[in-house]
DNA sequence: TCGCCGGACTGATCCTGATCAAGAAGCCGC
DNA sequence: GCGGCTTCTTGATCAGGATCAGTCCGGCGA
């Protein structure tokens, strides 16, 4: 069966989970955490900030995190499970914008309409961090590495916004999705190189402009070409500079 | 001569330009302007941000602002001209990210990297305004309202990057093109409907991941289905509406 | 004035990925 | 276990836009 193959070649990692934040301590992987650290904030800084966050969830998959036009009062990091973006255009069709793994970030880019612009859609159970962002612009003024930080995790989602522009082949953009994934599953901790793809393939064609079918057939042919091992969600980059060399043309850096 | 045949047609409107600015006040056009005015600061208050801002240019055609790498010190607001931003690749090609216009402002991706993502290209002779990025953080602090205006620039962005995302036809990409810069024109005063392109061909197709030769094939067959009125590079918007319909799929709200 | 050069336009052909269609596999209820 | 559903995969065909090639035009310097 499926289940044995599966266990015997590529065994389920542990869910990715940033939940061990406390009263004075963030979740280790939270987007946040760096902000006081990196400064040497003490307790009460630590306790400013904690106490404009609220923890939210969890959330099943499907639910709404929030609805395009829902009024902007906060921000939202992810905890644990993972979430897709996206945004329903006149014809009903779905436009995946991104993905959002533990320690990231949502919700930014309503800042300015004030209102959502895109929904956000738990893609399996998920908790969040809730920052109100009133709140958090006040603190701001007052802690200037706060600033500062909210200014670089803006400017850090518009350089990553240009990643799916640029006319690529399937090829290059599957392998450069398959890589960012990676590096931001790296850079949270958690495995770079063997981790579940929480989100259909349809999702992926979509965030990807391509065809669920083409990333399929990509998918396949990396597979058989020794690239990526593969079983259902379950990936593992096994040539991960292989697979950086294919998507270095839209890959940061 | 170039100005006889242009001149019965198409003439040119008076070039854009946002430089009325003086000690007290800021260019009309400014990004910044709202900021103060919005929340009614005083004179006091308007030249806190002037002492941090500075006149730069003027630059030629063809000159970098900015180049990929240079470290990020300053934001840089447009008074006159148009610019590109664009990146090169590994193999030397080159990769238009986007176009600014008298009053927008360039260079907010670099604050997270602290370096300049992008290179910075004036498309015609061009002027700045320098803003440097540590006294306006500095100044935000004290001024909420400073800080809420860059929050929301950033995030304002962020919207718009994800404007050429999506798979879209070559037609829907141009009529957005066109509708984007037109209302970005009326958004500073200037016309909405008759403009000059200051760029050429293969900018526009490489922004919008195209070939030259398609832009030129729909620009043409835009003309001949009496959409716009094209001479060389001055475009008068003639039927708004239908390009408006057109490229909805691509254009914000 | 001429000739050169780069940008713009147009035509012919090719290729990548979308689309249509069908089958296989996993997931859920019962 | 068994239907019924969705998701994933694979195959065959089709079309939009890229590419290649050639022409035209305006600008510019000798």
């Amino acid at each position: 069966m499926r289940s044995d193959t599966r266990a015997g070649r590529l065994p389920d990692p542990p869910s990715p989970i940033a939940d061990d934040g406390d009263a004075i301590r963030f979740c280790r992987t939270c987007a946040f955490a760096g902000a006081c650290l990196a400064v040497g904030y003490g307790k009460p800084e630590l306790e400013a900030l904690h106490c404009l966050v609220e923890h939210v969830g969890p959330y099943r998959t499907g639910d709404h995190v929030f609805r395009t036009g829902d009024p902007f009062r906060a921000i939202f990091a992810v905890r644990a499970g993972t979430v897709k973006t996206s945004l329903v255009d006149r014809e009903g069709r779905e436009q995946v914008l991104g993905f959002y793994l533990p320690g990231e970030v949502i919700g930014l880019n309503a800042i300015y309409p004030e209102q959502f612009p895109c929904d956000a859609i738990a893609l399996e159970n998920a908790q969040f961090c809730r920052f109100s962002f009133p709140a958090m612009s006040a603190l701001a003024t007052r802690m200037p590495a706060v600033q500062q930080h909210l200014f670089r995790l803006l400017s850090k989602e518009l350089g990553t916004a240009s990643l799916l522009a640029g006319d690529h082949s399937a090829d290059e953009r599957v392998a450069a999705f398959l890589c960012d994934l990676g590096s931001r599953y790296a850079a949270r901790g958690f495995s770079g190189t063997r981790f579940a793809l929480s989100m259909s393939r349809g999702d992926i064609a979509n965030y990807l402009r391509l065809a669920s079918e083409t990333v399929s057939r990509v998918l396949t042919r990396f597979r058989s070409q020794d690239l990526i091992a593969l079983e259902g969600r379950q990936v593992e980059l096994l040539d991960a500079d292989a697979l950086h060399r294919l998507g270095e043309g839209l890959l940061p850096g």
